[in-house]
DNA sequence: ACCTGCATGTAAGTCGTTACATGATTGA
DNA sequence: TCAATCATGTAACGACTTACATGCAGGT
């Protein structure tokens, strides 16, 4: 339930996906859940020694002591069910650029176009790289298991970007016209 | 800058456009700004107080003390302006339902398809929301000078929504065909 | 007399980030 | 040998939420 649950799961799904080093997880997290999830340093050590006291979580040790290379246990894959189970908990809303449109009288018109063009910008770019990433992926791990919701996931990534693009557009042409 | 000036933001923005108790405040912000903005109760009366400390903000007492009404001063409408000024920042992305589904293999096909199904209804329900606000406050305060900003806010609402469903409909068929 | 809604605040605690501190390994 | 990268961790701090505590006003 509680205690940072969020954090656990991702950890335990990515080991679900391939045994790493805490390092190699925190850039895992990063590259490639990046585009909807994060997780700071300060987290998934806690987090990773918490799972190994709780036997969900076992080093496979190499030679070396110095890094070790962590999988997940069958306790641990029963505990990542339950918590990819549970419902998604919202994160309160925060959108900082729909806050400063709606205040856009305040801010001023001008500003608020620069706001909207840098949003399309960012848009533009990210959609960019969701459709090179699919199709770089659908060669390399399209045969996997784990594609078909990998996918889903991109899509998603692609739909957002369009549509956000679809709605600056719309939002520019009705700022245009009368003065500041 | 720093020092959680993003609740500062949304508590000028506020007050720029109402004079009102702390009560009031914390209504509006989440009736008003709800779809894309929160502040807890914790956070307002701090806040608010800092805000009086500093002149941005004065109470504009009426008979009673005991509720005092809280009005915007021209230091806080500039202070409103600098920091709207400011880029948004993005907080850290944490997106629940994406997780669960990049790890869709080890939660289920099942799974899956139900937290689509409920994602599509939660977004349908969203988009009637906003089609209604919409063609109400159209009526209703058309011709306010804060009108076309908070009418960007809301056609964001309706793309993000529309394209919510879109994608929703795209996955589900992506997972059918194949057993669990 | 009582309940609901308006109104104001505080305290404790969680969650999470950032910065700091340390050291091994590897390749140029 | 020196820099970059891999690797592991802690400590301090900041942001935000929740729960708690209090009291008035107005209607039934």
């Amino acid at each position: 339930m509680a205690r940072s649950s969020q954090t656990q799961m991702a950890v335990l799904g990515a080991l679900s996906i391939e045994p790493m080093t805490a390092y190699a997880l925190r850039e895992a997290i990063r590259d490639v859940l990046g585009h909807f999830w994060s997780e700071s340093f300060g987290q998934i050590y806690p987090t990773l020694h918490a799972l190994e006291e709780e036997g969900h979580v076992r080093r496979r040790d190499g030679a070396r002591a110095r890094s070790s290379i962590f999988e997940i246990t069958a306790t641990g894959t029963a505990r990542l069910i339950e918590l990819l189970s549970e419902p998604p908990q919202e994160t309160p809303a925060r959108n900082g650029l729909m806050l400063r449109l709606f205040f856009g009288r305040t801010l001023g018109r001008d500003r608020c176009r620069e706001l909207l063009l840098s949003t399309r910008k960012v848009a533009e770019s990210r959609l960019t790289e969701y459709e090179e990433l699919l199709t770089r992926l659908e060669a390399e791990e399209g045969h996997l298991p784990d594609w078909p919701f990998i996918r889903i996931t991109i899509r998603a990534g692609i739909h957002h970007s369009r549509s956000t693009i679809a709605w600056v557009d719309e939002s520019l042409d009705a700022l245009s016209g009368g003065p500041s």
